[in-house]
DNA sequence: TGCGTTCATTTTGCATACAATACGGGCCGG
DNA sequence: CCGGCCCGTATTGTATGCAAAATGAACGCA
């Protein structure tokens, strides 16, 4: 192969990470996530390894060892041939997850209710508060990343770094799908991750339960009136 | 390579799964799962991956990725250094996960309550029952094997996927640190797992919730007054 | 036209080759 | 006796080559 300056796709490498080694298929991991989220992979979408590679700048073996990876964290899957597809939720399946969700997210933010640094509280407070302002354009992308802070608050400060993984992996589901199929949830996800928040600095266990509950139901009834 | 028979360690491969097309992953992967769960392969064993593939009758190829699969899994880990590393589950982890199990299982039972066709409680009785023969040398590799099916059982019929797969990863955790450090669970599981069958069988959710629940504190209990 | 069949092309599965890196052991200087 | 350096070896990371399987298109035959 010719040794191209290895570029990736434009925007598509994660920040920081000073990988010494550059490690390929760590490469291939985040980028081929990054791409997912990003819709530049869709759903269902089945994957030529060659030319994926291609674009990434690397050989196929890079490349299928981080597609198995993926496999095994369950973002896509051997479709029934033998290429590798971009896993697809379906309405079934994100409501199920979210039922999961239903069950665990409350209990972490319980858990987690008085025992999250003020500053890190403050941080996601900042962050959604620049969300009123940014245009659309960039503003469903910035949405997510400030809804992944949220979640990702109480689940890491939960005390239980199972629990926490467990649900980020759940997230991982529901986000698939919420990229694929959800358009307008800026409104409704701003109004209570607000109260949330609130009920987490005020260090209302019991608040902080019913708040993300009603949040998820919240989710599973627009899914239901939106999804055609 | 010296295209051998390609035979696998004597007794590794899983039963049944006529391989039409004998993708070498796919036996990598349940060759190594079968090698982790039969204590072939420590809990913190670095793998050397030349050795296994040998051992395997593949090259490093496909154990590379088989490997890469089992880590987006989480049975093994890419630790620190450079080799892989079957994944050492330590008493705070297991203590954690059985957590975790404690929110989610109880729910499944209730759930599956009443929708469990008796033959399948039928079949993992009998499997239960055997267990009491057979003598202390393959005991507790069937005992996990029926603890496996009884867990399973609930876990499959709760009408959720989701919830079911999120379990069986949790058994993934738990079960690396049982193989690892505890020893006689057989008794006081025979006892518990009796109470579970029957109250599915009768079809009493609440029964089945507080039996599951009892079931897994007990294993709380028994893995701190066990561990040194 | 409809349908099976053959052949070219694409795409994957796997093995191997090779370079880069980490590791360990002995050697030398102190 | 100890610590640091150097070199041979073990091991991993990546690319490439090749064979088998799938795909699909052209073609002939009914």
């Amino acid at each position: 192969m010719e040794n191209e300056p290895r570029g990736v796709a434009p925007g598509v490498t994660a920040a920081g990470e000073a990988a010494s080694p550059p490690n390929l298929v760590a490469l291939v991991h985040r980028s081929v996530t990054a791409m997912i989220r990003r819709r530049q992979l869709r759903g269902g979408h089945s994957i030529v390894e060659a030319k994926l590679a291609a674009q990434l700048g690397v050989s196929r073996t890079p490349l299928r060892e981080g597609l198995q990876r993926l496999e095994g964290e369950g973002l896509v899957v051997k479709g029934g041939g033998r290429s590798f597809v971009v896993r697809h939720v379906d309405l079934g399946e994100y409501l199920q997850s979210l039922k999961v969700r239903e069950i665990l997210e409350p209990e972490a933010a319980e858990a987690a209710c008085g025992h999250i640094p003020v500053a890190e509280i403050a941080a996601v407070r900042r962050e959604i508060a620049g969300l009123q302002v940014s245009a659309t354009a960039l503003h469903t992308d910035a949405h997510w990343q400030s809804d992944d802070a949220l979640h990702e608050l109480f689940a890491r400060n939960s005390g239980n770094d199972v629990l926490a993984q467990m649900i980020r992996r759940l997230r991982v589901t529901t986000r698939l799908f919420e990229i694929a199929r959800l358009q307008d949830r800026v409104a409704p996800d701003l109004r209570e991750h607000a109260q949330i928040l609130d009920a987490l600095a005020g260090g209302d266990g019991k608040a902080a339960r019913k708040a993300v509950q009603a949040h998820l139901r919240s989710l599973q009834r627009f899914a239901l009136a939106t999804v055609r």
